[in-house]
DNA sequence: AACCTTCCCTGATGGC
DNA sequence: TGCCATCAGGGAAGGT
């Protein structure tokens, strides 16, 4: 039987915890920082010092990026594989109770203390506390001035944009030309459409009916319509159940998302499909566990649809 | 340019 | 009980 990885953040974790953290924090000003050597800072840690008297003036997102914007500076956060920022409010009981469920695994409640994986604390002017967790540290915190063009330049090499005036299909057909690469590790590549991860990327390719193992060529002009419409559809399920919670996303205020009832095919090896009852496989391509339906989801080009 | 492999890092897990 | 190998994987870096 298929167990759930610890799943990355991607971009509904990532706009699930933006919308919590502008919701609360928003207009409140950072007072002093904390921070221990880690590699996750890409900056020297004494610039990080500079945040201090500012007021945050709201949350954006990118991709999976995270951006904490400042009067003076954007702090870009990426949150690797087991990022959390999370909000601490000194008038709300700490928890250290672990939960552990069947499909959800171990996941941290409500807010908590810091402990020897926090690695950023943003104390505020209010008393609470913005606080960066990252058990592997495969995360990254950067600092740029606070400028259109830095922020542009930092996201240059990004792809596309789901939900953005850019997600059009022209491009998204443009940038499949000339790729022979299975599909499945185009969706993961973030110079492609940006945001998409290893559970989403499952998910597109499920109800968008195609083989993750599918050369990008072989695909028809149908599937990649299909594809190109599948993205954003799986993408904002998982904002309107607050994302994803396998092992380690939280949201901004530490509860778990509920996505995860939601999904089709990805942690559901061995279990049958429910459109068609065929039993889900898990199979590794590009290094990565993959899941999907050999009956839903055929190697060879799928018979085109009706619309309805 | 496109594609592939290796590496980083910790905690859960299973075998003995 | 505990020790150790294995696995998970986003993205940077390096090789072909």
């Amino acid at each position: 039987m298929d167990r759930p990885g610890s799943e990355m953040p991607e971009l509904p974790e990532v706009e699930t915890i933006r919308r919590g953290l502008e919701s609360t924090v928003t207009g409140a000003t950072i007072e002093t920082v904390l921070s221990s050597p880690c590699r996750v800072f890409r900056v020297p840690v004494e610039d990080l010092y500079q945040l201090c008297g500012q007021s945050i003036k709201g949350f954006g997102r990118r991709g999976k990026f995270l951006v904490l914007e400042l009067e003076r500076h954007y702090c870009v956060f990426h949150l690797g594989m087991t990022g959390q920022i999370t909000v601490r409010d000194p008038d709300v009981p700490d928890s250290e109770r672990f939960i552990r469920q069947e499909t959800t695994g171990l996941q941290r409640i409500r807010q908590h203390p810091p402990d020897r994986h926090t690695h950023l604390e943003l104390h505020l002017t209010d008393g609470r506390q913005i606080l960066y967790r990252d058990i592997r540290r495969f995360g990254k915190i950067h600092l740029l001035e606070c400028s259109a063009k830095a922020l542009n330049n930092f996201f240059a090499g990004l792809g596309l944009e789901p939900f953005s005036g850019e997600y059009r299909l022209d491009d998204f057909l443009k940038r499949t030309r000339s790729r022979k690469l299975c599909i499945k590790s185009l969706l993961l590549d973030q110079k492609f459409v940006a945001g998409v991860g290893n559970i989403y990327a499952d998910e597109a390719l499920f109800l968008a009916g195609i083989h993750p193992r599918r050369r990008v060529h072989t695909l028809r002009r149908y599937e990649k319509e299909r594809l190109f419409q599948a993205i954003p559809g799986v993408l904002e399920a998982g904002i309107n159940f607050g994302g994803t919670s396998l092992r380690d996303y939280v949201s901004s205020d530490g509860q778990s998302g509920s996505n995860q009832e939601n999904l089709q095919v990805y942690g559901r090896g061995g279990q049958p499909c429910s459109r068609c009852s065929t039993t889900i496989q898990k199979v590794v391509v590009g290094q990565r566990g993959t899941h999907f339906c050999p009956e839903c989801q055929p190697r060879s080009p799928g018979r085109r649809r009706s619309s309805k």
